[in-house]
Parts: structure tokens; sequence; C-alpha cells
DNA sequence: TGATAAAACATACAACGCGTATGTTTGCAA
DNA sequence: TTGCAAACATACGCGTTGTATGTTTTATCA
């Protein structure tokens, strides 16, 4: 049985090691990281990494969990135009795109992938009365909303045209 | 200048390469799918695979392209409803599937992957007079009830659920 | 307190895949 | 026929991953 310093030092070096491939993935993508390069970065030996997570891709799905509690500060009292701008702040930068976007898909499988998301996103909506799958569709409605937001010239015109609407849709 | 039988003959190549790769990507996914088992399976070595398409990627994108083809057999006198199913039931697929949906964005980019896909789906749909935005947002929710049909036990209910949802959008 | 075991790391090895560089053949053209 | 370029095949080097095997630290207990 692990005592609570060991337990406690041992998310000190998840967290450590998280941090940094959070970094490094959103940075340079999944697939032009190594772990060499996460490790040296962390101060570690891959041996670590390999020791807590057991491979590349379990680090990863780490990393898109933290990602994802970013969009978790929920407001009780929040409005649902205020969510929606605060989602947009959060999915529109680069790294949290690239992580959640590009990469989650093709190294955690589709469908790890979207039960990871409804759990943030699609859940809650569908506790405010929305229909499940209607939940969904307006989910990859914001999804699509995102990119286009994100290579166009004025983010923040799509954004809030994106909010309208999405209001006339729920 | 190179002769017509020369062009046909690089291009014939060039199909069986797509034909071979299409069908294990499909299966096994991008990651999994090595050069050298592409080449096996389709009688060349990989000299000739670097020399058509530069490399893996760059053969997996003429994949993408090629798999988008496939639902481009627009009937003009299509209405929005038929055009729906057809798209699901190729959609559904689950080597198109995992081709476009679940790897196209890590390997081609997020940015590169949505502009193959725009001339596809969303132009189409923008030019029946559906604003772009909403055209994308469209297509995005179409996407996620693809993605909700496939892991359904019922994926035909889903489908039908999905369109009557849709039909209340445009 | 000292021994033992397990956790927490570091190091080393082996296999694989990719890109590229370098041959080798084929086909057209002068 | 000869030369040249396209169309392949072969071979090499590099980087990366997973795993197996040390080594050190920490906790437990006699």
């Amino acid at each position: 049985m692990a005592s609570k310093a060991q337990r406690t030092k041992s998310e000190v070096m998840r967290a450590r090691l998280i941090k940094e491939a959070r970094r490094l993935f959103g940075e340079q993508g999944y697939a032009s990281t190594s772990q060499t390069q996460i490790c040296e970065h962390a101060g570690v030996s891959r041996g670590a990494l390999n020791y807590h997570f057991g491979g590349k891709s379990e680090l990863f799905e780490a990393v898109v969990s933290d990602v994802l509690t970013d969009f978790d500060m929920v407001d009780a009292a929040e409005d649902m135009d205020g969510a929606l701008r605060r989602y947009f702040k959060i999915a529109l930068d680069e790294r949290v795109f690239r992580i959640t976007v590009q990469d989650a898909p093709a190294v955690l499988g589709v469908t790890t992938w979207r039960e990871m998301e409804s759990a943030h996103f699609i859940t809650p909506l569908a506790h405010q009365g929305v229909d499940p799958l209607t939940a969904r569709m307006v989910y990859g409605a914001l999804l699509e909303a995102t990119i286009a937001a994100k290579s166009d010239l004025e983010p923040d015109r799509i954004v809030d045209r994106a909010i309208a609407v999405l209001s006339k849709w729920v």
C-alpha cells in the first residue's frame, strides 16, 4: 500500500509530465513530439514517463483530460450566451485546439474522444432539457464554428454570428 | 515530355497504390499501416510509393481525395432528404469513417482537411442559398450525428431523427 | 534499528518505420 | 543505335517506441 507521501510525490511527477507534454503537444502536435523531448523538458528519464503512464498515447490522454477541465469552471448562474463565449475563448487557443480537435480523434479513437468530450459539453447541455441527440449536433455545429473562426481574419465576428445562429437552434 | 503510354501507366500505378492504401488505412488506421505493408499488397517496392507520392502522408491525402469523390455522385434533382440519406449511407461505412473523420485531421491538419471537405459538402450547401457559416455549422452537426449513429445500436433510427432535426435548421 | 519488499525511477536493448540517397531497368526520342 | 529521363528497386542512416533490466529511494515490520 502506497503511503500518502508516495502518492503525492507520484502525483507531482505526473503533473509535471502532463504540464510539459501539454505544452509540447499543443505547440508541435502529437506526432512531432517525442518522449525524449518531453522528458528533457520535465527533467526526468523516459523510464519515469512509461512507468507512470504506460506509453505516449496514455500520457496524451491524460493531457486531453487536463485540457478539458479548463472548460469546466462553470458558473451555475451562467447564461447560454456567456457559456458559449467562454467556450470560444478557450477553444480558440491554438494549443487547446490542436490537442482536442486535431490530434485527439486519431490518437484516442473517435469513440473514446467523444466520450470524454461528452462529459464536458454534451451532458451539461442535455441537463438543461435539450434532447441528447440535438445536444450532440449543437456541439458539432459549435466545433465547426470554432474551426471557421480560427481560420478567419476576424474570429470575434464569426463567434458573434455563430452564437446568433445557435440561439435560434436551441 | 512524357508520352501518353507512360502517363497512363503512371496513373495505373498510382491508382493501384491508392486502392490498397485506402483499404489498409480504412481497416487499420493511418498509424498502424506501414508503407511496407501497402507496397506488399500492391506488389511494388517502397521506392515506387515514394516516387509517385513523395511520402506516406501525401499518399494518405490522395486516399482522402479518392474517398471524398464517393460523396459527389450528385443527382441534380435530388432533394435535401435524399442527399442526407445518401451521405449517411456512405459516411457510416467503417473505413470511410476512419479515414475522413478519425485520421484526416491529424495527418493533413485541420485547415487542409476542412478545405477538402468544404469542396464536397459545404460549398454545395451554400449554393442552395444557405449562409456559408450556417452551412458549415450544419455540416458540423451532420458529422456529429454520424458519430452518434455509428456508436448506436440502431443507426437508422438516429439517422431519421438527425434528418428531422436538420430539416428544422435549414 | 535493520532487513525486506515494493515503488520510483534510470539505463540499455531491440525492433520498426520513415525518408533519402543511390543503383538499375525501361521506354521514348533524336 | 545511343542518350536521357522516367519509373522503379535496393540499401542505408536516423529517430522513435516499447520493454526489459538495473539502481535507488521509501515504507513497512520484526
